[in-house]
DNA sequence: CGTATGACGAGCC
DNA sequence: AGGCTCGCCATAC
């Protein structure tokens, strides 16, 4: 087939940032600010959402599906589709983190105090080299 | 090459 | 507390 000219989605960068959602562990959530940065995308949040937005049904890395369910906004909530209500995608992604034993209240409020992925520090956690984080 | 869109985020009112 | 606006990054057209 004519190879696309230019691909159609980039997987330099959507690679990347499925990466990091895959290595969200079971029972823990990552917003999308957290997983772009560490994606190396900086302040690509947005950037984030539109990966998993065109992640391919299916996909699979390190032979294992990536938990875009995992991933929600900074307030803490699921985010939106955009669509005029609720979509399935939202229900499915509820129905997904509960079945995680992730407690949704009715509003789609997740406690990110709690089953906030602490990635970022687990890349280095092995000594906790700044004494404040900020 | 410039404009518009999007599963965001932080700040301000 | 809740809602609105602007800013960021990458992709699409």
């Amino acid at each position: 087939m004519a190879r696309r000219a230019r691909p159609a989605t980039n997987p330099d960068s959507f690679s990347r940032i499925w990466s990091v959602v895959a290595r969200i562990p079971r029972g823990k959530v990552a917003t999308y600010g957290q997983v772009a940065r560490m994606a190396g995308l900086g302040r690509g949040a947005r950037t984030a959402g539109w990966a998993l937005h065109a992640l391919p049904d299916g996909l699979r890395i390190d032979g294992r599906a990536v938990p875009w369910h995992r991933v929600i906004n900074a307030s803490g909530r699921i985010s939106p589709r955009g669509g005029d209500g609720e979509g399935p995608a939202e229900t499915r992604q509820r129905l997904r983190l509960r079945r995680e034993g992730i407690r949704v209240t009715g509003k789609g409020q997740i406690d990110l105090h709690r089953y906030a992925w602490s990635g970022e520090c687990a890349l280095s956690a092995r000594r906790q080299g700044r004494s404040s984080a900020r």
